[in-house]
DNA sequence: GCGTTTACGTTGCAACTGCAATGCAAACGG
DNA sequence: CCGTTTGCATTGCAGTTGCAACGTAAACGC
C-alpha cells in the first residue's frame, strides 16, 4: 500500500487534529500522542510527516492562516463586482470575527499562536507580511471612499486603518473571551464604519449574524 | 527563624518569578520547578504557598490585573483634579498599551493567560466584571464629552466604547506581536479619538511617548 | 528477482511534569 | 519544658513528554 499517498493531504489531516486538540484543551495538550490519538493514526506517523513538533506546529499555523484567508475570499467573492468600499470592509472584517463555532475554535488557536509566536519571534514574519498587506488594502479601500465623498477627507487613511484592523482584532479578542455577545461586537464594529465612512445604507445594518446554535443538550 | 513571614509578600514574589518565567519563554514553559529556580527558592516552598499549580496561576493572574489597574490609576491620579474626558481617556489607555519592556512583559502573560481562560472559562469571571466596569466608565466619559459638545453627539457612547476598549486591545495585540512599533499604535489610537471626539488640542499630541531604549548591545 | 525507497507501527528512553510524603528546625502556647 | 504549629527542604513517584531507534511490509526501479 505505500506510495501511494498524498503527502500534503496527510499534513493536513493531522494539522486539522491538532487544531481540535487546541480549540478543546488549549495548545498547552497538544503533544504528539494526543495530536496522533485525535487523528486516530499512531504517534509513529506523526514523527513521519513531521521530523519535529515545532515543525508541526508552524505547518498547523499556516492552515489556520490559509483558511481564514480563504474564508475572506470567499465571502468577498459572493459580493459580486466592485462593491462599496464600505460593504468589501465590512464584509471582510466581520469574516474574520470569532461569530460562529467554526470560527471560535480557529480564533482559540490563532490567539494561542499569537502567545506562542510572542516569545518565539522568529515564527511571526509570516504573520507580519499579512498584517502589512491587510493594513494597505484597508487604507486603499478607506482612500476610496474619500474619493467618493463617503468618507471624512480628514482622517488619515494610513491610521484609520491600523485602528480599524485594532478594532477587528480587539473585538475578537473579548469575543473569545466571552466578555460579550457576537451582537454586541458587530454593532461596536458598524459603529465603527459609521464613524469613519458616515451612517451606513440601512439595508445593510445587521446582515451577516451568524446563526445562534441552540444550547446543547 | 519561621513563622516570621508575611505571607503575601512571599506569594507575590513567586509570582512575580512565574511571570519573568512566563514572559520569557511563555506560559508553556512555566513549571513547579521553573517557577522555584526563577524566584531563586525550592520547589518545596513554592509547594508551601500554593497548595496547586492552578492555584498559582490564579493568584498571578491576579497580580498581573491589579498592577495594570494601579499602573492606570496612577497615570490617570497625575493629571490633576477632573481633566477633559478626551485627556482622561487618551491617558487610560496608552497606559494599558505595551509601550515599554515592562508592559510588554505584563502583556506577554496578559496574552498568554487569555489563551489559558479561552479554554478554561471558569477563570474569567473577574475579568469580565473588569471589561464590563471599564466599558460604563469610558461610555460615560464619551457621554460627558458629548454633553460638553467636544463629541459628535449622534455617535452611540455604548457602542464607540466597546470600538473604543476594542482598538485599544487590537492595538497592544499588534504591538506584542511586533507588528509595529508604539508610535505607530499611539498614532491610530489619537486618530481614534479624533475620530470620536473631534480634533486633539495640539498640545496633547505625541506626548506620553516612552523612552525607545537603544538596542542591546 | 532484488535492492532501494516509502510508509508506517512499536518500543524504549531520558527528561520533565505536578504533587504527595516525609523530615526537620525554629518559634510559639501552655 | 514540651507539644504544636509554621516554614521550608528533600525525596520519591506515577505519569507524560519529545524523539531516536528499530522493525516490517509494500510499491517501485532495474
Amino acid at each position: 500500500m505505500p506510495k501511494r499517498v498524498d503527502h500534503g493531504e496527510r499534513r493536513k489531516l493531522i494539522a486539522d487534529a491538532l487544531m481540535r486538540v487546541a480549540a478543546e484543551r488549549g495548545l498547552e495538550a497538544v503533544s504528539l500522542r494526543h495530536v496522533a490519538a485525535e487523528a486516530g493514526v499512531s504517534s509513529g506517523m506523526v514523527q513521519h510527516y513531521f521530523r519535529t513538533k515545532d515543525e508541526m506546529m508552524t505547518f498547523a499555523l499556516a492552515v489556520v492562516r490559509e483558511r481564514s484567508e480563504a474564508r475572506v475570499t470567499r465571502a468577498v467573492a459572493a459580493l459580486g463586482d466592485d462593491p462599496s468600499p464600505r460593504t468589501l470592509l465590512r464584509t471582510m472584517l466581520a469574516e474574520l470575527l470569532p461569530l460562529d463555532e467554526a470560527r471560535q475554535a480557529d480564533g482559540r488557536v490563532a490567539l494561542a499562536f499569537l502567545a506562542y509566536t510572542a516569545v518565539r519571534p522568529e515564527v511571526a514574519a509570516g504573520l507580519h507580511r499579512e498584517t502589512a498587506e491587510l493594513l494597505a488594502f484597508i487604507a486603499g479601500q478607506i482612500r476610496a471612499a474619500q474619493a467618493a465623498g463617503a468618507a471624512q477627507a480628514r482622517v488619515d487613511p494610513g491610521r484609520a486603518a491600523v485602528a480599524l484592523l485594532a478594532v477587528m482584532e480587539g473585538l475578537g479578542v473579548y469575543l473569545l473571551g466571552g466578555h460579550y455577545p457576537p451582537e454586541t461586537a458587530l454593532a461596536a464594529l458598524d459603529a465603527q464604519l459609521d464613524l469613519l465612512l458616515g451612517a451606513a445604507p440601512p439595508a445593510q445594518r445587521g446582515r451577516a449574524v451568524p446563526p445562534r446554535r441552540p444550547p446543547k443538550p
